[in-house]
DNA sequence: GGGAATTGCATCACTCATGTTGCATGTTAT
DNA sequence: ATAACATGCAACATGAGTGATGCAATTCCC
């Protein structure tokens, strides 16, 4: 059942139009089978999208976003969602279902809790866009999650981290 | 002509699984007439990859990405880039063609060529990983094409050259 | 061991995207 | 005006993915 799901992770993952057969093999099972857990190919990307959404949401949750201090907060859950998106791909796409939709709106308003308890804290600078800094997150622990060449999830996080809050500049005054 | 292939980049940005009918559709054409113009589907998509990602290199050529001054090229290159790539989603893409995915790799040279060159003028740190701030850096134009929100694309460039250098953090010493 | 449930396999009907063609219409250049 | 060309439209053939079903083999539980 979740074996089914996985692997459907995986390949719509890799290739958003996937057939059932694709996600059947990668599964190690029968078309058949998949057609006998999920009545249509719809049914199936819906309860993906929630499922998927499902375990993001519980990785960003189990990291206490809204009680640790907001350093600690920031780096574990980049290290739990990196952990649990082997592809991250799916979950994150147009959500295709409305229950979905939902959980994704949620978390999205927890990360933005953070940042801005960040803020608060003087981790974040004052004049940053709260939506723009959650959308530079989400997309460094995409990029992290894709180019992660045998790096320890730690070190990947670690970069993640630092990059969101330092970005790749010396600092020094010569400026745009 | 371009015409379709520009609908084809529109269309296929938002869902790579568009059908002919609605490409043809949103160009304004009949699907015969798509047809007329590129035998199959696979042909249209080998063109548009090509295309599209030449458009994509003649952009970051002409911001001069080897000789001005690197910061004024990675601005410049944001800029162009931002202007040419109305939603960027498809030539970035897996190529699916070989000629693409040349032209593609020589602008990643090239684009690392232009950080390197910021490394040694000392706007970027000695010890980011280049590869890692390419992919920020495209990361970062993906995220901020596809959240302009009536933002002017100088504005937009600002942002992500500044994000990409400073990051969110305040820099303070209370650092993780 | 007996029975229930699950699976693989073969098969079939159905839908839909793709690709082709003929014909009529409209546009452009000469 | 007329010839060349491009387009829209309708129709058709084809192939592939989808979804359903019957049957035999298997696994698992009592």
């Amino acid at each position: 059942m979740t074996a089914i799901l996985e692997a459907a992770e995986r390949t719509l993952g890799r290739d958003p139009a996937a057939t059932m057969e694709q996600i059947a093999e990668a599964a190690g099972v029968a078309r058949t089978t998949v057609h006998r857990r999920f009545a249509t190919r719809e049914a199936l990307v819906a309860t993906l999208a929630v499922w998927a959404t499902e375990r993001f949401a519980a990785a960003v949750e189990a990291a206490r976003p809204d009680t640790a201090p907001p350093l600690v907060a920031l780096y574990q859950t980049t290290v739990n969602v990196l952990s649990v998106k082997a592809d991250w791909g799916f979950a994150m796409g147009e959500a295709a279902d409305p229950e979905a939709e939902r959980i994704l709106a949620a978390v999205r308003d927890t990360c933005e809790r953070l940042l801005r308890r960040a803020q608060t804290a003087g981790v974040l600078r004052e004049d940053v866009d709260v939506e723009w800094t959650r959308g530079v997150y989400y997309a460094l622990i995409h990029q992290a999650a894709q180019s992660r060449d045998g790096r320890d999830t730690g070190a990947l996080a670690t970069l993640v981290v630092d990059t969101l809050l330092r970005g790749a500049g010396t600092g020094r005054p010569d400026r745009l």
